[in-house]
DNA sequence: CGTCCACGTCTAC
DNA sequence: TAGACCTGGACGG
């Protein structure tokens, strides 16, 4: 679940489904967990929650029953507690009954009830981390989402910053100033402005002003000022409130917020909804490039000139979908065909001293045949061409470009 | 079976 | 700028 949108939405689900909900006892951490114990207990709790870029945080609060001193002797806690959640890879939050709890559920609230349900932070891979009485990231920026006008002075504040000599597409994944961007958001938002990757971002961001357009307050303000405005121009403003890359920054995000389902969660029975909303991460047909972090970067056309020179681009495999989720939130269920993306391979073939054959020689081969060709694709490139052609199986059939076609609904 | 890949930080050389 | 930290799914042999 982690990017900013998933995480915020795991903050919503948590309010809705523990609204009204008293949990009680101590927070129970899994055996396996390296993160820190939580110290609270209480005979009556809840539990709400919140969420700021990528990181969630849940607020416990005791409820008045007992006297003061009766809790405080029972070594209960009368104050509420802040747990500051990070996601790493595979975090997310899950409300279920005690004999369901899933595998993986490192961190527990169990609640009050006879039959009792247990919200849990479930992590598989274990690289997300809490704090108790934790407060928000110092060194994070402000939230892309909600905390626009901050997020976006923050960074029109610091552009020569030398943190912004980087190539855009790893400036983007900063969270000191990009907070709730990530892997697949960048490649998202990139795609959407026809900003090439590894250009820096200082070239793509100096010029830009601490407001824009897409402040609610005055949508069209900027659009009337500018001169000329073009019959075009202004059709793009209207239909993206305005699109340089800060504001993409925002509102990318708060487009997957409101598709409704759970975002980026393939098990997730919305999953074909965010999965029609991709346009370039993980579509067929995109290049791919492997940035200075070694980070997947989806792209199309022109890589940019701070282009790692060596980098090979990654295979990426299918995306399948699990049958069986069984998910709650349920609601509509349509849909259950076979989903899985095809997976374009690579694009770029990365400069590579063509000199000394030898090296990869089946790679070459096929390379040789659906390759690049088109270092260049400025832009317009209308997602036609069957590039795909590569290798003799695939075919690609008709030029099904955006895998999933649009299911039901 | 083994290899590669994945929504992200962290800290250590 | 590398690894380290982890599990699990897809794919290849």
């Amino acid at each position: 679940m982690p990017e900013g949108p998933e995480l915020h939405l795991a903050s919503l689900y948590v309010n809705r489904m523990c609204e009204g909900v008293l949990f009680s006892g101590p927070v129970i951490k899994s055996e396996v967990s390296k993160n820190p114990d939580v110290p609270f207990t209480s005979e009556a709790y809840c539990i709400t929650a919140a969420s700021r870029g990528k990181e969630v945080k849940l607020t416990l609060t005791p409820i008045k029953t007992d006297e003061p001193k009766q809790r405080v002797k029972a070594g209960q806690v009368e104050h509420p507690m802040d747990i500051v959640f990070r996601f790493g890879m595979s975090g997310y939050f899950r409300f279920t009954s005690e004999d369901e709890l899933p595998k993986h559920a490192h961190l527990r609230f169990y609640s009050k009830e006879k039959p009792c349900r247990v919200l849990s932070f479930v992590d598989p891979r274990r690289f997300g981390s809490w704090e108790p009485n934790g407060t928000w990231q110092p060194s994070r920026g402000p939230c892309v989402m909600f905390e626009y006008k901050k997020f976006r002075e923050n960074v029109v504040t610091h552009v020569s910053d030398r943190a912004f000599d980087r190539p855009i597409c790893e400036v983007l994944l900063n969270q000191k100033y990009f907070n709730g961007i990530g892997n697949y958001l960048r490649a998202e938002i990139l795609f959407r402005s026809n900003i090439p990757p590894f250009v820096a971002a200082k070239t793509v961001l100096e010029g830009l002003g601490p407001d824009d357009s897409c402040q609610n307050e005055n949508p069209m303000k900027n659009e009337s000022d500018t001169k000329k405005t073009s019959v075009r121009t202004k059709k793009k403003l209207m239909t993206h409130q305005t699109d340089d890359l800060l504001s993409l920054c925002h509102t990318v995000p708060l487009e997957v917020v409101n598709l409704g389902g759970k975002g980026y969660d393939p098990a997730s029975g919305d999953f074909s909804d965010f999965e029609a909303w991709l346009q370039c991460y993980y579509v067929d047909g995109m290049k791919t490039l492997r940035d200075h972090n070694g980070r997947t970067i989806w792209f199309r056309g022109d890589p940019g000139p701070m282009a790692p020179k060596d980098s090979k681009s990654p295979k990426a495999k299918k995306w399948a979908k699990k049958d069986d989720d069984h998910d709650y939130t349920n609601k509509k269920k349509g849909a259950r065909e076979r989903k899985t993306r095809i997976k374009q391979e690579g694009g770029m073939k990365t400069p590579k001293k063509e000199k000394d054959a030898g090296l990869e020689e089946a790679e070459s081969k096929r390379r040789k045949l659906g390759e690049t060709h088109e270092v260049n694709t400025p832009q317009r490139e209308t997602r036609s061409n069957a590039r795909r052609r590569k290798t003799s199986s695939v075919g690609v059939t008709a030029g099904s470009q955006r895998r999933t076609m649009r299911t039901t609904r």
